[in-house]
DNA sequence: CACCATTATGACTAGGTGGTCACAAAGGTT
DNA sequence: AACCTTTGTGACCACCTAGTCATAATGGTG
């Protein structure tokens, strides 16, 4: 976490600084991120990010928690017992996944290269033990709908989570690919980054879901 | 590919050389493996690989090149047409990967880790080309499946292919964070990656195929 | 103003990379 | 043996990085 000085820093220049290796986090992965290259186009000499944060990696850590943080006061209010259905649960976070998007752009692509970094070596210890603690909560939640017997309960609670959250994760790269084009054309012209494509968007998170929901039903039942 | 003062070397120095490289990729992503870190753990000199090579990519390739010939020897005679049922099919595959791996751990492993470079500066063009093209494949495939009234037609065949490539992928995946302790311990003993745990990996593509065949059944129709 | 703690600076260190090239060695042919 | 083409070599180049630290500037206080 970022040392005192840079707390005592007036909050503007805070969020100079920050958006800056936002940017850079958003275009690099860990190992290919310069903090030369930010420090340069930011006009401030080396050494003070130095005087803000231990290292790089303190600094990585801070840029991505303070994304997640700003992503949460989007999602936080989706609650599970205010949908019947699972899905429409899931649906409802997406949906507020995209609302997030529109207001904060360079947060909504910082978080989405950062979760790419999977393999940079530098953090990659780091990645494996988010990983594991979203496995493991995604692990109750779907016992607790086998429990329901609102899924499917002839496979095992592991494999179905790591493929919920598998099927998640390519969501996001289905956008990205698919509509990446006008992502970055959207954020270099200051806009956001799903500018009026929610409907389009939510279209195609409702395909995964059709077919994550198939996937997940109890078998032996008459779909639909 | 290769300049013509590499075919010229004796095959087993030709083997020597790709091998080093094959564990060189299969450890670093393609920015981060290092060709000085490979010619001193050979004991040649550095400019020896640039007289077979035109440069790192060229190199890059050709390795990658080299373990998919490999690998295709293993799944080249499984056929579509062979089966009744498609998933048989996607079964059938897994089954020749696994073979792959046992007889060939090197090159599988080196495959895997580069398909995790798809978002690696250097090499990303490459990538993004390869999937199209395996997303294409897919989608031709499903589109097939469709036809003869075994998938459902409800869902683009775009998202289908795009779900089908993902999981596929995350099956490797999966194997790997489960199975990978014994995976890596299996490679530094020399012996197959997978070495008796044919059954044990099958039954865990067992479980992924179970909710894809699921999610891909024609709606409206009673399962199992 | 003088004093002092805090903050800003950028040249510098140590380490890494891919790629080059003048030269040395090797090997085949006359 | 003499010649010439092909192959092997490793010091070297240009370029990049994260992080350091002596020094300078700043700003608040008595």
């Amino acid at each position: 976490m970022p040392k005192d000085t840079f707390h005592k820093l007036p909050p503007e220049k805070q969020k100079t600084i920050v958006n800056a290796f936002i940017d850079e986090f958003s275009n690099h992965r860990y190992d290919d991120a310069s903090i030369t290259r930010v420090v340069k186009h930011l006009g401030i000499a080396k050494g003070s990010i130095y005087q803000y944060f231990k290292d790089k990696l303190d600094l990585y850590l801070y840029i991505k928690q303070a994304c997640e943080q700003e992503k949460l006061r989007y999602i936080q209010d989706v609650k599970r017992d205010d949908f019947q259905d699972f899905w429409m649960y899931y649906r409802a976070l997406y949906q507020s996944g995209v609302q997030f998007d529109l207001k904060s752009p360079r947060e909504s692509k910082c978080l989405y290269s950062i979760s790419k970094n999977e393999h940079s070596p530098s953090v990659a210890q780091f990645h494996n033990q988010w990983r594991d603690q979203a496995l493991v909560l995604f692990e109750a939640m779907i016992q607790r709908e086998i429990d329901q017997g609102y899924f499917r309960h002839d496979l095992s609670t592991k494999t179905m989570s790591f493929f919920m959250v598998a099927t998640s994760v390519h969501i996001g790269d289905y956008m990205q690919i698919f509509h990446g084009t006008d992502f970055d054309k959207n954020i270099e012209e200051g806009r956001p980054v799903f500018a009026e494509q929610e409907q389009l968007l939510l279209q195609s998170v409702d395909q995964f879901i059709a077919l994550m929901k198939a996937a997940f039903q109890p078998q032996n039942e008459t779909n639909q």
